[in-house]
Parts: C-alpha cells; sequence; structure tokens
DNA sequence: CGTAGTCTTGAACTCACTCAACGATAGTGG
DNA sequence: CCACTATCGTTGAGTGAGTTCAAGACTACG
C-alpha cells in the first residue's frame, strides 16, 4: 500500500489496542486534510460544535480555560503524535479551548467519519477511550500540582512532565533538554502563577543547579534532585500501560 | 422482567446512548453485587490494579490524590447514579483513590465482565466514553476553579456545583438547599484551601446573606448572586448533551 | 459525662501577587 | 541598514490573600 498520510493516526491508535486489518482498514480509508495552523489560532473555542478530530504532527498545542474576567487556566499540553480531540468526539459542545502554540501542522478527519468508523470498530473506540482516560489522568495530576503543591515543585513538576513525555516522543528515553515553546506567562497560566513568580522559580531552580535556562530552552541538569524537589511520579502517565489485545 | 438491581447501571448507560434490546439484555446478565462501604473506606487505591466497576446507589464518593508529603486533594465528588470508576476499566492501574465519604452502597461488576459486554457491544463502550469525557469536563473546571479564582468565588463554585448536580439527580430543577457530608477539612481539600479559609469564606459568604447554614446542610439564598460570586456557568456539566442514537 | 472530631476565632506570618520600570530581543517598515 | 515597535524577560518594592499556629467552643457519640 502506497504511504498514507493518515498511517500516523493509525499507530497512535494502534499503540493503546491491536487493530485488526479491518480496522486499520478503515481507517485508513477516512477522508483527511493536512492543515498547518499559525500560533495562537484556534483549533476549537470553548462553546463551539466539534466538527473535526485530528492528529498533532507537529508543533505544539494547548487546551485552555479562562474565567469570566478574562483569567486563562492552561488544561493540557499536546506534543507531536498527541490526538487534538478525541476528548470531545461525542460531546456537542467544547467545553474548552484548543489552539496552537507554536506553529503546528496536524491530520485532521471529519468527526463524522471518526465516529461512523469507530461505530462499526470497536477496537477504534477502545483505543479512543484510552487514551482519553489517560488524558483525563494527566488532568487530575495537574489539579493536584495547582492545589497542592508550593510555587518551586509546581514549577518544576511541569518541566519534569514536559521533558518525560517529550523523551517519549523522540524515543530519547533520558532526554532533558526541554524546547520550550511556552513564554513565561504561559508557563504561569499552565500552572497557576504570575510571569513574574516563574521568573523567580525558574531563576531559583537555576541557581540551585537543578536546570540551566537558554533562550528558549531548558536543561534539566540534576534529574533526581529535580524530581525530588517536583514531587515527580511519572505512574500518572501510564506510560507502562499495556496494549489491549483483541478478544474475540 | 423481574426487577434486577442492575437496572440502575443500565439506565445510566441508557442516558447517554440509546440502548438495543440486546445491549440491555447483556448488561442484565451479568454477574453483580450489592455492596456497602463505610465512610472512609477505599473502594480503589492509587497503584493497585482496578477489579471492578459499579455504580453509585445511595452516599456520596470522592476521588483524591495525595502529595508525597501527605497533602491531599479531591479531584472529583460523586453522587447517587454516577459511575465510580468507568474512567479506569481500561487501565492497568488506578491513578488516584476513591473512596467513601458517608456510608454508601453500590452497584459493583467485574471488571472483565463489563469489559466483555462492551467488547460486543459498541453502544455500551461508548456510552462509557461520554461518561468519561463529562467526568473529564468537570476535572478541567475545577483545575480552573483552583488554579484561577480567588477563594470565595471558588468555594462560591464548589457550592454552585454540588446544588447543581444535587438537582439533577433528585430531579428537583431548582434545588438550592445541599446536604453537605464534607467537613470544612475536606471541602478545603475539594477546592485547596485550609479549613481555616474554608471557614472564613463561609461565614463571609453567609454574612453577605448569599447562603444560610445549618448543622450539615446549606442554602443558597440568592443564587443569582451566588452563580455571579462563583463565576458559574453549568454549561461545562454537558446537561444538555443529547442522547446518542443507534446508527445500525 | 467524657472524649474526639469539628467548627470558630484571633494574631502573626509568608508566599505569591501587584505595580512599575528597565533591559533584551526579534521583527517590521522606511 | 537602522530606527521603531512590540513582546518578553528581569528586577525591586510594597501589598495582600491565604496560611500557620494556637486556643477555645460546640457537637456527637460511646
Amino acid at each position: 500500500m502506497d504511504y498514507n498520510p493518515l498511517r500516523p493516526f493509525v499507530e497512535k491508535l494502534a499503540s493503546r489496542v491491536e487493530l485488526t486489518p479491518a480496522d486499520t482498514e478503515a481507517l485508513l480509508k477516512m477522508r483527511f486534510s493536512t492543515r498547518e495552523m499559525r500560533p495562537g489560532s484556534y483549533f476549537i473555542r470553548e462553546r463551539q460544535r466539534p466538527t473535526a478530530s485530528s492528529l498533532l504532527i507537529a508543533g505544539v498545542a494547548m487546551r485552555s480555560k479562562l474565567t469570566s474576567e478574562g483569567a486563562r487556566q492552561i488544561v493540557g499540553l499536546h506534543l507531536p503524535g498527541d490526538s487534538l480531540d478525541l476528548q470531545q468526539l461525542y460531546l456537542d459542545e467544547a467545553d474548552h479551548n484548543i489552539q496552537a502554540l507554536t506553529t503546528i501542522t496536524l491530520i485532521e478527519v471529519a468527526r463524522g467519519d471518526l465516529q461512523s468508523v469507530a461505530d462499526k470498530h470497536p477496537n477504534v473506540l477502545k483505543a479512543i477511550t484510552i487514551d482519553n482516560v489517560i488524558e483525563a489522568s494527566i488532568e487530575r495530576e495537574w489539579l493536584l500540582n495547582v492545589g497542592r503543591r508550593i510555587g518551586r515543585a509546581r514549577l518544576a513538576h511541569f518541566l519534569c512532565e514536559f521533558a518525560v513525555r517529550l523523551a517519549i516522543k523522540s524515543h530519547v528515553p533520558d532526554q532533558t533538554a526541554i524546547a520550550l515553546p511556552l513564554t513565561q506567562e504561559q508557563i504561569g497560566d499552565a500552572v497557576a502563577l504570575t510571569p513574574v513568580h516563574v521568573n523567580r522559580m525558574l531563576k531559583e531552580l537555576e541557581a540551585e543547579g537543578l536546570i540551566t535556562r537558554t533562550k528558549n530552552s531548558i536543561v534539566i541538569v540534576e534529574w533526581k534532585a529535580m524530581a525530588s524537589a517536583a514531587d515527580f511520579n511519572p505512574s500518572y502517565l501510564h506510560l507502562n500501560q499495556k496494549k489491549q489485545r483483541v478478544t474475540a
């Protein structure tokens, strides 16, 4: 078979659940489009009706919510290889925004198309479900992080998670250099701190020798000390989650 | 057909997705047990392997996570009619605790049994998925609440949500009297405030005439003012989510 | 009726915020 | 190529929302 740009999408799902040839075939037959989006542009806005599902191929995206006073909370980040809105595949109305942080490229399929594949192929639906549940687990850890850790640990935790998730995607097991495409204000929106305080905590972590910083990247120098300062335990990422075998 | 204690479970799922007679029959054939649990007892603990799924019939339960220093963050509450761990149906390892707050009764089915029904009945899986996604939406709102609202609004938001969810379950559209089975310390763990501050904010809301308090219950006297103080917009609860029709 | 848990209140403290100014950097247009 | 502008990062000083500590009051329950 020729190369099909939907392959990464299929592989993403196949990493969660073993897919049958029929499953794979149905997925690869979906109409799709490859799209590029500029930083800041919205994939979907709160209260809108979701119309598309997609897989992030390159770049970084974020989910966010706003208070009525305009304060923003980033509720999730997405790296290449992450699905962008399987969360909302069956919801009538989006409950949060999804927005490009950097320039991103994504493969997009129509919501209805993916729904009908999922209807006929339970393995696909199961893969989507598992993906959703793991994202929910990450959101819960963020809630714990924001609610119950002090600024320094909170920021450190954010950096540890980003480093680990990045390492997985790039198949480099011990990557500690993070290309961080977030401004300090955006980091603050993720960990619920002001940009000023983010700046101070970053400098503190640097002064303690846990990280070093250059223009747009951070290197975690002392991983153990950093993970300890962050109270970081990656089990919530469910990295060891076993692939579901086909039952029938 | 005789009355089957699994009925509420089926109805719960059927409220999300239209089920076929075959779906219903398969669900009703599952082995189940009815269980009662005392306040504080664990339904599941973090890092454990989930073995059962259940529906909460009576009482209130909570999900929580702990930092290594022992600080607790409650990441979700469950009222009668809520499912207790469909979240973890496909996860190898629990990422949070689920614990009874009051004495609770629940209908429990074996994880494997529900999985095999879901495998063969896509509508069931879809219903579970929708349930999971709505819970995730609530968790995101909590993250916004804890991260970006001040104590008074944060607490008010918590109370508004509890009142609305309670009202739905009891089919009383405008219920504002809340039987709150949480200590102020537990409320604090939900909204990430100290019990002392929870106490002060409750008294402040009372002094402003937004709520009145008696022993174990709170009445929201001025709903509009309260919702406004809370920055509460219930759209994240997805109450108007339409039931999914069978596609055939 | 005593004990344990919860609620309440006060006082001191502190982590993080606000406000404000300045510096660095990158992109833009003339 | 340089000046202009906007955005981002950095730093200081003052402030405040929420915490900590501590003690007393209330309530439920054996």
